[in-house]
DNA sequence: ACCTGAACACCGTTCAAGT
DNA sequence: ACCTGAACACCGTTCAAGT
């Protein structure tokens, strides 16, 4: 119909708005498809899918899978660095622990809406762009409040992978499967062989039987009181050392 | 030649000593070929030519290959259990501290014979019996340091993947790739954007110029850091709660 | 410049069949 | 009871070809 309106710099919309493919928006889909559909769903032919389009296209922007999941781990630091850029410098010397405690607990609200990135964090080689201005904003943070480079680096090694905003849960489910109480009532049946741990499971669930959500630990609680243990210690070594 | 021969309990070895297939079998040659060959090499396939057999027989005495995973673990958590156990118990109840340390880097010290092991743990449910094992022994040291519960519970998931020896090492390699000095001049590239970090490693690579082994960080010392912080955190709120 | 169809070499796994 | 051949449904990726 239309082929003479080809011409130079046309900018009204196209009858259909096929919006062209571009490294963004596949990275972008990416990152959608995981968090609505988990990380196995996310192939090369289903993401084209998703992109309305076939799964060779993808190849064009994007050198290969690896490279997808680079760029997936680079939207989400940079979605945790917007965040934490918003947060108050430290008003003191002093004021360096609550700042960093924030600055670490924000990098953690953004995972948790991304649940398979840490699984994809742990993959990558962490020097991207995003994720070396992350931990440079990091290391600011302790050299406003002294600390040597000695310290911070021993410090941002004791984080590790909290620094992000996330830990290995120890007893994690897999995908879904494995609910509480079955864990529970295998303890029990084994409270011979494992005498200490479930001798500590139940007095802690019964301690706490007023305010029990999910399962015997709220995840969050545990992250916080590890990375407190973490600051308190770095804080007591700074004048220390 | 010899049919008559297959009467009920002969013990002589047969011409041809073709050892049968067993559960143990696979997963000692599943973790084998990963030691080996690394974790991407571990297929159902390679696996069975490792073993003489084809890859569908595997399927007689494992269900899938999470199994495999599954049992894998158990193998490697059980030779950490085997160390573990012929660590001398605590002598009074303040020596906890150097026992449970001499545990995780025991812990620490198997698995590093094993590195593709921390990948694997991570995606497991890690309820299993070696696992359970472990943690438990764990526990039953700081319960015989008059730990109250509460804070075992706190202290187990401070340490979450150090209890077994390990972290996601912050800046690791993917499998082989990434030189030291060509992450050392990338970052000299981009000294302005950050700042921080470029004057860190500055200085801390200038500090020990004469012990400098591999890059800029000893992981091992980084580990027992960040052991230690911990360790002492909780030694300090023992008496404290 | 951007997208595609057909094809390749590989997966894990099923199932009926062999001994 | 233990092992296998053939086949299935899926991968990521290459390459020559289309517009």
């Amino acid at each position: 119909v239309a082929v003479e309106v080809q011409m130079s710099t046309q900018t009204e919309a196209p009858p259909e708005p096929r919006i062209p493919l571009t490294r963004e928006r596949v990275l972008q889909a990416a990152v959608d498809l995981a968090d609505r559909r988990g990380l196995k769903s996310l192939t090369m032919r289903n993401l084209a899918h998703e992109l309305g389009v076939e799964a060779m296209s993808l190849y064009y922007h994007v050198a290969n899978k690896e490279e997808v999941f680079d760029g997936m781990v680079d939207v989400v630091v940079g979605e945790i660095n917007e965040v934490v850029t918003r947060i108050d410098p430290p008003a003191g010397e002093a004021d360096w622990k609550p700042v960093v405690r924030r600055t670490i607990l924000s990098a953690r609200e953004v995972l948790l809406m991304h649940p398979w990135a840490p699984e994809v964090l742990e993959t990558r080689s962490n020097l991207s762009e995003p994720t070396l201005r992350y931990f440079d904003s990091l290391c600011g943070l302790f050299r406003g409040a002294d600390f040597s480079f000695d310290l911070i680096h021993h410090g941002m090694h004791a984080l590790g992978s909290r620094a992000l905003g996330f830990t290995q849960e120890m007893f994690d489910e897999g995908d879904d499967d494995v609910d509480p109480d079955a864990a529970a009532a295998m303890l029990e049946q084994m409270a011979d062989r494992f005498p200490n741990i479930t001798e500590m499971t139940a007095q802690i669930t019964h301690d706490d039987d007023d305010s029990v959500t999910l399962g015997w630990c709220d995840d969050q609680t545990e992250f916080e009181f590890g990375l407190d243990l973490i600051l308190d210690g770095l804080e007591r070594l700074r004048g220390a050392v």
